[in-house]
Formats: C-alpha cells, structure tokens, sequence
RNA sequence: GGGAGAUUUCCCGAGCGGUCAAAGGGGGCAGACUGUAAAUCUGUUGCGUCACGCUUCGGUGGUUCGAAUCCACCAUCUCCCA
C-alpha cells in the first residue's frame, strides 16, 4: 500500500508498505542481480549502508542456481539473508541487452543463455512462475525494453504486446499467489511503461496499463542511450498519466543527478547498477562531485574517499590505501568503493526525504543540481 | 683455457637489410560505465616548435643508397667441453 505525506513541486515524499517492510520514497533500490551486490557486499552489510530494498534478476537467477533451487532453499530473501523487501527484474531487460541472440513472438522470447549457449524461452508466464519461486516482495512484469533508437511502428507494435503480455502477468500472478505450496501469497506485481522517447506511445500506453490491477507502475527503456533532456521530457509527459496512488519506478536510472530530475519530475523508486560497477572501477560518488580514485595524485592522499561521509569505509580507510587495494586488484578495494557508492546512493535518498519532510526541496535541488 | 648462444623502447618479448619509433603482453597514465554476459571496455605510453623533424634496439668502428637486422673488436650474461 502507498501513502503519500507531502508533495512539493512535482516530487513525493511517500511511504510503500510490503508484507516485508516499509519502504521509504524517495528510495534508491540496490542491484543484486545475482542474489549478490558485487564486489563483495553481502547481507551483513546492507543495514551499514542504510539499503531499504534489494533487487534481484529473474533471469540470472533462473539460470543459477536455478528458482527451484532458490525456492527449496525459502526463497531469495531466506537464501540471501536478507530480510527486507525484494523487487525482482523480470528478465525483459536481458531480451534487450543479449539482443543479439533473440526471437520475439507474442509468446514470448527466445534466446541463448550467456553461460553456455542453451536455448531459453521466456514468456510472461514463465518470468512470472520464476519470480513466484524467487518469492521476492516485488515481481516486474515481463517486457520489452526497446533499444533506442526505435522506430515509430515498431515501438507502438511493441507496447501493445507489452500492453497484453501485463494482463497475462496479471492473470499468472494471481493464479499463482493462491497456490497453497506459494512463498509469497502477497506477492505484488508492477507494470511497467514502455515508447522509446515518442511521447503519445508513452501515454496511450499508460493509459492502458493502468487498467490493469497492479501495486505500482514502472518507466522502463530509459537510459539507453537516448539525451538525459529526452529522458526527462519522456517523464515528464509520462507521469501525469501514471496514478498518484501507486508507486513509480524509474527503471535502470542512474546518476545522482539523474535521480534528483527524477524526483523532482514525480519519481519514487529507482535503481541502478552505476554505484556498484563505477565502485569496481575506481570511479567514487562524493559529495563535492565525482573522483577516480585510481589517479596518481591520489597516490600519497590519506585523506578519506569523502570528508562529509559516515559510511564504514570513510571512517577507517584513506584514498592511498584504497587506491593501493584497487590497483593490487585485492577484492578489499572493490568492496570498500562498493559499500561508499551504495552508502551515498543511499544518503542522498536520505537527504531528498529529509528535504520534503521539511518542505524544502526545492531549495534542495537547486543547491544540489549543480554539484552532483 | 676452448666452443655455442644471448644483449630490443619502464619490464617481458617479437623483429633477421628499406613499408621500424619498432608487433604482442605486462606495468604506467587517462577516459568510459545508467532494470550488470562488465574485477569490463577504450585511448595513450622515446623527445620536440608534433600532418614535420630529432634521438633510440649493450659499446665502438665498419659494409651498404639505406642497419635493431650484415661484419670486426670490446663488455656483460647463459650453457657445453676441459
């Protein structure tokens, strides 16, 4: 269920109540693709880094160990430990990023798995059978995410399928959920918007999946590739049509700034892989802008990765060390830059919260647009 | 004491007369990364007044229009025979 509290310009400050907990909105989800945040950041860590909700893939996980296996084992929030809420991607982005290898009928999609090349086949029902193993909070419907750029027929062709493979989630989803042998009986289930950057496809979409009985509704096949205005201008047309009642997922976004336009334009949730992959690569969030903290002039900086930051690995290590670490190629580098991404990906959610409970986002925003 | 082979740009290592400032790794320097086939990928790595010029392939001479590549001697290292 959504509430919302406060509302100032476009943005929400709103509260997501899941049988395995609140989630506070503005949030940031943290990308767990395999039942793991990489390098090297497990359970144990995620209150550290205030993570709220944690996302996993469908299809990663279906692949290995298996959703049979994770379902044996009490789902993916038993398997990973970890015991707050859990939005499990549908595997519609993979169709996108394998998209070398893939036919897509109104059944569904086939295509070849990354480890060792077996045909797969996955259609609405099968993403949602496997995410009812999974026994995340949160399942996604199974779409398209088309490639950018699109064109016109295409995308429309596309979103009508997308349009009834939502209804036939819908249907599984809730024929699933009364099964007696369920993880989750409450399981929820968001659809999600597609386009491309064509602005009536975006609504007329919309309009028709909002239709559909679901918890939440998620912008999807944004950042990939097209301008960040185009992006924001596709929210922004977007978002009027999407219910106020329901939470919005901004799906795969992004940066820091990405994320505060996105809020500010009306977004409650998002994730995205940047924090954790940039970490891997020396590439650290601060808050006076961004900084690779492989650089020579780092090299004798015994300072910490961020001087305003509380998270763990800013009160015991200094940029020489973790520079040394990330250089050595010693796991510990990777981890310590992955949980001060996370960790400020989560404070700035933090931050955004704070500003609309004291009514002073906007004034939040201008101070922060232009050093993020 | 005699014989065989080696010595290449920061390192390893290719090159065996011109197309060589010299392949390929590594290392260095920098950049990218947006629902993670990503501990990955890209660029760069002799010097300068940089679409041109200069100095490099153990050292010194030599052969040649032209040498990292051929010859002589020297230095260092490795192996084999005494």
């Amino acid at each position: 269920m959504y509430i919302l509290k406060r509302k100032e310009m476009n943005a929400r400050r709103g509260e997501f109540i899941t049988p395995h907990g609140t989630i506070q909105l503005p949030g940031f989800m943290n990308v767990a693709t395999c039942g793991a945040i990489k390098g090297g950041v497990s359970a144990i860590d995620l209150k550290n880094i205030k993570c709220q909700v944690q996302l996993c893939n469908t299809y990663h996980l279906h692949l290995r160990p298996g959703d049979e296996i994770v379902k044996s084992q009490g789902g993916i929030r038993k398997f990973t430990s970890w015991e707050g809420p859990v939005l499990t991607d549908s595997g519609g982005f993979q169709v996108f990023s394998l998209s070398k290898l893939r036919k897509i009928s109104e059944e569904g999609v086939e295509f070849f798995s990354h480890i060792d090349g077996h045909k797969i086949f996955m259609g609405p029902e099968e993403s949602m059978k496997i995410q009812s193993n999974l026994g995340s909070t949160i399942a996604m419907a199974f779409d398209e995410c088309i490639a950018n750029p699109a064109e016109y027929n295409y995308t429309k062709n596309s979103c009508d399928r997308t349009v009834r493979w939502l209804k036939r989630c819908k249907d599984t989803i809730d024929h699933l959920n009364t099964l007696e042998t369920t993880l989750n009986p409450k399981q929820m289930l968001f659809g999600i918007n597609q386009g491309s950057t064509y602005k009536d496809i975006r609504i007329e979409h919309m309009k028709k999946i909002r239709e559909i009985n679901v918890q939440g509704f998620a912008i999807g096949g944004l950042a990939v590739g097209e301008t960040a205005k185009e992006m924001y201008d596709t929210i922004e047309a977007v978002e009027p049509y999407m219910p106020t009642d329901k939470p919005r997922y901004l799906m795969g976004v992004g940066t820091p700034i990405n994320i505060l336009e996105g809020v500010a334009r009306g977004v409650d949730l998002f994730d995205c892989v940047m924090p954790s992959r940039n970490a891997r690569h020396g590439k650290i969030f601060t808050w006076q802008g961004s900084l690779n903290i492989l650089n020579a002039k780092f090299e004798k900086d015994n300072s910490p990765l961020d001087e305003n930051c509380n998270c763990p690995t800013c009160q015991y290590h200094s940029r020489a060390y973790i520079r040394h670490l990330l250089k050595s190629k010693e796991i510990l580098g990777m981890r310590l830059c992955v949980i001060h991404n996370l960790y400020f990906y989560n404070t700035l959610m933090g931050k955004i919260r704070r500003s609309l409970d004291n009514g002073n986002f906007e004034i939040f925003y201008n101070q922060y647009k232009s050093i993020l």
